[in-house]
DNA sequence: ATGACCGATGTAATCGTTTCCAAGCGCGGC
DNA sequence: GCCGCGCTTGGAAACGATTACATCGGTCAT
């Protein structure tokens, strides 16, 4: 492969000259500029990015480390970062977490072996050591969706309060009066959150959320289930059933269909994070959406500052409730 | 950030001995090694990968070019390579071409800039000038799912000419018998062989496959949509639609709310590759299942063996059909 | 005529590793 | 007592770029 020597050579140049027309620095003629562009184009010579990023100490490179590929939400998520990131001039490096601490952290350090300019993370679950020491070493860095307390990490996010709010009132005007949730680990704070709004829209409502309303997820399909199947081995069922992620929702999908229960007869459904399946499943879902785009490119926009220097705070979006006939109310009827 | 040489101050002993230890090559005394550990600890030092693989030429990274992140078919891939490839003691950088010719040669060049060691790819519809001049450049490259004609390259893929027969037998058996289909781009290897089965199965039953009843798609949830517009503005639509992928099959779906059509009765549908959601849609969908993650593993095991400078050759892998209900048949009569 | 200055280019150090080669040392065989 | 050998270790040259600094004509003001 051939090295910016062979331009110099080609060209009959230096091959300082050839990197100061690489990097269009000014004070080259015009003609010696032409003459090593030729060269270049007939060796379609393209610079190491390994050498000129030791010398320069920046890669142009983004960091992202997502809880979970096979999470739609994170999908398009990262799709947004990219996009932005490749409108900014950067690169990004998707890490998946599969939600899993351990795998979060490889993925952080190996991201940090290869010198990214910043970190984008929506943290899994947990004491993570690798973004501790990360954030208390500089590294530029922004929280996506979930955060970590206690560290002075810019937060992009979805406020969803008010659209879980929006939910409750809803479940409670179509007569629901017993309402579960469906968690994510105790400690992500988006899973906090959502139970948060949850209990004092209940309370609102004047409903309880006792204990074994809360099923115990993890924001994977298999956690969907298997709170469901604890739901309908309690002596009174939940009448209604919030799955504050997508995938637990299938999860809950899945566990009814082999109880054999039917939605919303049996039991309404609703769930955190609209996917466009919601619409055509049996029956459609109602969700609380999240503006996924504009999460991811707020996200690249603060890292980007951070990593050109500037400053950068959170942000706070918000979510809002789309409702669908897995609440229980025919949405045929009602317009 | 602590470098070697750090070490090797603190460790009293010299570069040299230093990267042995970390390479662990033999013939350091075990004492000294022992000294070497400690000072690597105590500095937590991390070995600068951009300065390792310049020096050695390798990165120990493999590039996966994938044609859509938001179709869940090419995450699972994605997600079934990284995990192999970990397993193997390699990286992966992900790029999404979006189904654009122009945005998958950007990330190749862009990965072949960080001089990743293999390539897989699953190409999109084209002429793709880089893959054309990376092949020829020897870099260890490898198809999967889709390929590129004429080149010397290993193809790791699915054979759905099978699958697709059974589909069309099964939906003659149900008394079906105007059968369309929507393909991919037209240059697109896999779309082509599911079309060439899809009309040798009609042959064999005796239906014809008239022009209109060939949407031309793009494998993107809008060409599904605009395919069944098309075909149900026709004097005699079909009675069954058979779309390539599942992204499609969603466009088909979403077209279908907004005619006021409903599966089966209006019309029986069918995906090629399976996703979770289709057991609840709406009704369930009859899909053709590629075996998702042995792709991704075979894929990886070919690379890495061209990486290593074994011989690699291609493999087919085949699909199957899964019934469902979304052509007619209730599944609760049948078993 | 001289020196300051300017624009265009070249020389060489540097980034953090790996690895080839040489060197120091102790030891056994002659 | 010397030579050669094996075992450890160190010195220094790469890898391919960027960039501070030097150089070299030439112009212009004095």
């Amino acid at each position: 492969m051939a090295g910016i020597k062979d331009v110099a050579a080609r060209a009959g140049v230096s091959v300082a000259t050839v990197s100061r027309v690489l990097n269009d620095h000014s004070g080259v003629r015009e003609e010696t500029r032409a003459r090593v562009l030729r060269a270049v184009s007939e060796l379609s010579y393209r610079p190491n990015t390994l050498a000129r990023s030791l010398r320069t100490d920046q890669t142009r490179t983004l960091g992202l480390v997502i809880s979970d590929v096979l999470n739609p939400f994170f999908t398009e998520l990262a799709r947004a970062v990219e996009d932005e990131a490749r409108g900014r001039g950067y690169s990004v490096i998707i890490g998946n977490a599969d939600e899993q601490l351990a795998l979060q952290d490889h993925h952080v350090r190996t991201l940090l072996d290869r010198r990214i300019d910043g970190l984008l993370v929506s943290p899994a679950e947990g004491d993570s050591v690798a973004l501790r020491e990360a954030a208390l070493a500089g590294i530029p860095m922004v929280f996506v969706d979930r955060w970590i307390e206690g560290l002075d990490v810019p937060v992009v996010r979805t406020d969803g309060t008010r659209a879980v709010r929006d939910l409750v009132t809803h479940l409670h005007r179509l007569g629901h009066r017993r309402l579960a949730i469906i968690t994510g680990p105790v400690a992500s704070t988006t899973s906090n959150e959502r139970l948060a709004a949850f209990r004092a829209a209940l309370a609102e409502v004047g409903l309880p959320l006792p204990d074994h309303y809360i099923g115990q997820g993890d924001f994977q399909t298999a956690s969907g289930r298997r709170a469901t199947s604890e739901f309908f081995s309690l002596p009174e069922p939940p009448d209604a059933v919030f799955a504050t992620d997508n995938l637990m929702a299938l999860g809950v999908m899945e566990q009814l269909r082999t109880l054999g229960l039917r939605v919303p007869d049996d039991v309404s459904l609703a769930a955190f994070d609209d996917i466009p399946w919601f619409l055509h499943t049996d029956p459609p879902i109602t969700a609380i959406a999240q503006p996924t785009q504009e999460l991811g490119h707020r996200a690249v926009a603060a890292l980007t500052d951070l990593v050109e220097g500037r400053s950068a705070g959170s942000v706070t979006l918000s979510a809002h409730l789309i409702a669908r006939r897995s609440c229980g109310e025919d949405e045929r009827t009602r317009r």
